[in-house]
DNA sequence: CAGCTACTTTAGAATAATTATAAAGTAATT
DNA sequence: AATTACTTTATAATTATTCTAAAGTAGCTG
């Protein structure tokens, strides 16, 4: 039980984070899954205070968030409505968006048989593809 | 010259749009081009505007804007910093990504071995491949 | 383990992009 | 030329996010 929360708390020290009650339940909640997860400010912050009588502030919501972005941790990205979206799935960048929602898409299954020479002085850092999806008529 | 206006009238009609005086001004000001243009409601503002004594307000760009997405002659998409970014090349949706600036890729300069099989009763609409750079050390 | 110091939390204010509103103006049909 | 429906505009409202400063807490230090 302690061990586990060494997990998350391991997670904000590497943000450069205390862990403080509030920081180490966001990282629980965050990182205690087995599936990726996407989710907004905004979510997180109805997700976790629904279930909370004192609310954890948007405030630390977004500075725990941010932190763990800036280490790493979490995959930052935005959509067409111009909010910003996290995945707690770092290891695959590509999605398809679907009306709003996301779906993971495993690195290996998208495969590059060309990609463009970048500018001199710069290398690739990372790809991201998003694949729009539409109904079939 | 009449012809001319012709081009960018067109692109307002068919956006469901009037060609009043104001939405001919934005429709040249964007297709009146031979390079692609990457911009922000607030670019256009300035670029429009600056030259102007009466000036075509906010509410007048955005909606025009959104119209001319909407019909497809406007490629909207967003970044980390969740504003709102229009592309006039609607025929090219890659982009190198560097330091809040945007590069065109060429769509024949990237090409997929390997490309995910989208959920049944959805089919792909469209691929958007962003390839964030960063400097070489 | 008491005290200190630097970091945190929080509520609320500030900011910035965008959208809504409603009064005055204009396109286009008659 | 008159009428009607659509537009423009200034301004207010909204929404996501960031900032601020006062009250609280983590975790050294002795």
């Amino acid at each position: 039980m302690l061990n586990k929360n060494k997990l998350f708390i391991q997670k904000l020290r590497s943000s450069g984070l205390r862990p403080t009650r509030q920081r180490v339940e966001i990282s629980k909640f965050l990182f205690s899954r087995k599936k990726t997860f996407h989710f907004t400010v905004d979510d997180l912050n109805k997700l976790i205070n629904s279930k909370r009588n004192k609310k954890i502030s948007l405030a630390t919501l977004y500075n725990t968030v941010h932190a763990l972005k800036s280490a790493g941790h979490l995959q930052e990205f935005s959509l067409e409505n111009n909010i910003s979206y996290y995945d707690t799935n770092i290891s695959s960048h590509h999605h398809f968006y679907d009306s709003g929602k996301l779906i993971d898409i495993k690195r290996k299954d998208i495969n590059f048989k060309k990609l463009p020479v970048p500018p001199s002085g710069k290398r690739i850092k990372n790809v991201e593809v998003v694949i729009k999806l539409e109904n079939v008529k």
